[in-house]
DNA sequence: AGGTATAAATAAGTTATACTTATTCCAGTG
DNA sequence: CACTGGAATAAGTATAACTTATTTATACCT
């Protein structure tokens, strides 16, 4: 014998109006069925919640005791279903997004604009490399990921919005820098600063690389952009980035693009999550807005 | 629709378990069941709580915020059990006495001893006049009362426990205050101080007197036994009292009893309750304890 | 790739539970 | 003393909660 709410819920409205009949009216029952509740609550509590003398009912010593608890258990679980409503609106909730390092440069932008659209959402922003994404992935962390091209192995369900060009750059007093159409070959004395591997773009590279048959003289392996780009201006070597990444330092300047024949290598950022993950409504939203947000880019 | 406990239990043990085999076993069911449950509660709130992405099973936000309430929900339901049993002992809950007034004199006695005895009941003393006492017994007021002997149309289920001898008292100093076999028309043209109608001790009075057919030829009302106490002190005139009421006095010899022909009026003192009333068992205790302890005392 | 093991979903059938209607029982009331 | 209002009881029915048997899906393992 256990309790159950509907239980609870004919106790509470008998305990309200003191009388089964009434209570019976306003649950839409017939007396015997509240009757029966009300002594099946009893037997499993054991001890009588309601006691009739003479026509009235009076609730017992045990029934008030057991009304404060009915009544809390009731209000959690209507706070419950409230909350659950609030959770199938878009406007609602928590939206855990992860990005490849090298998204993070438009991630925020975009984020900025969705976040102005849904201000009650609540985001968490995690950004790694493309490895540690993918282990992210396997732990089912993330609501969605912005990358490069998923790996086909991954059970990702992933659209492409954004063209993600590849250039080269090099420090603009780099002696190629005012050239055209220059040959890979002619880069084979270069040093090369490359991101670690698991990064997209280190993949994309050493591909592009493979491809081309080109194998640089010397490389040299740095974790993040932000290294990268540093090590360039300070005349390191050349690099290969995503051309998101360094559009500020071109426009002022501190890089320059050298024009490699076959390049921009274009790749394509992609929004995704799990296979078969059941997206909320923000989530859903989210992916909407990126995939909106891509094409307007492409045409603007 | 509507969300059960067993939807509940069956969903906290997934949560914690995050495996449907593994909370089926732990709730020794099979595995299709908690599948069902779950189905169910998914649907009457109208959300995934769970969803399986490759082997594992996840909860999502919706799960994750059922969880919170499921669990507050269960542990209400545990508190309650808990405090249910409390009720089922004697030494706990609560126990609410209305005595008629005259009984208070030595229910004071009686519920110290019984304090001693359960000291974590929790005791509520109505002290007021028969007539008053028998409104409460209509409300359900009162678990148990104290009280002369209860009219027979009253529902109520009473045993007598005690003596309740009614004396006459005078000032020390009456006239008739040392004679012996007193007949009551010697009393003709006495004063008599008698408790306000609707009082037990007034109503015995008056049948007493009737039986002997003797009208006193003054009569002055009062409330309360101290008054006429005080009054009877005072010298204002005679009284028939309880003679618990005035043991005090008499042994200070503040008063002094009249030793009348066919006094003093034998009445007894009742333990009852309304009949059909569920006496919780602290309740019954403490009946129990008021049969011994009159017994005990008429045996001393 | 293909076979195997593990875990959840589905289907069909059975038992228990939550209801119903009809009736009885009980206490207060005219 | 019949009458009325209100809860209990009885019997029957529909629904829910389970079971066993089977299917489906995915990771794992050569």
């Amino acid at each position: 014998m256990h309790i159950t709410i509907r239980q609870l819920q004919v106790f509470e409205a008998v305990a309200r109006q003191l009388s089964y009949t009434r209570a019976a009216e306003e649950l839409h029952l017939t007396q015997p069925a509240v009757s029966m509740q009300i002594k099946q609550l009893e037997s499993s509590v054991g001890l009588s919640l309601f006691e009739q003398l003479g026509k009235r009912v009076f609730m017992t010593q045990a029934g008030e005791t057991m009304l404060r608890h009915a009544e809390t258990i009731m209000r959690h679980l209507g706070t419950a279903r409230e909350e659950m409503d609030e959770l199938k609106g878009v406007d609602s909730g928590r939206l855990r997004i992860a990005v490849a390092s090298t998204v993070n440069y438009f991630a925020t932008r975009l984020l900025a604009t969705f976040t102005r659209l849904h201000p009650s959402v609540q985001i968490t922003l995690d950004v790694t490399n493309r490895e540690a994404l993918l282990q992210k992935l396997e732990d089912n962390q993330p609501d969605i990921v912005l990358m490069g091209k998923p790996p086909k192995g991954l059970d990702l369900d992933a659209d492409d919005f954004m063209d993600n060009p590849l250039i080269m750059i090099a420090r603009p007093d780099h002696s190629l820098s005012k050239h055209r159409s220059i040959a890979l070959k002619e880069l084979t004395e270069e040093t090369f600063v490359v991101r670690e591997s698991g990064s997209g773009t280190r993949i994309a590279m050493e591909r592009f690389f493979d491809q081309k048959s080109f194998a640089p003289s010397a490389t040299i392996e740095m974790t993040g952009n932000e290294t990268i780009k540093q090590s360039v201006e300070a005349g390191l070597g050349l690099a290969i980035v995503s051309v998101h990444t360094v559009e500020l330092e071109l426009a002022l300047e501190r890089l320059s693009r050298l024009d490699i024949r076959g390049m921009p290598i274009m790749r394509r950022w992609y929004v995704g999550h799990r296979r078969g993950k059941r997206l909320s409504p923000t989530a859903q939203a989210f992916r909407q807005f990126v995939l909106d947000e891509g094409t307007r880019q492409a045409v603007a």
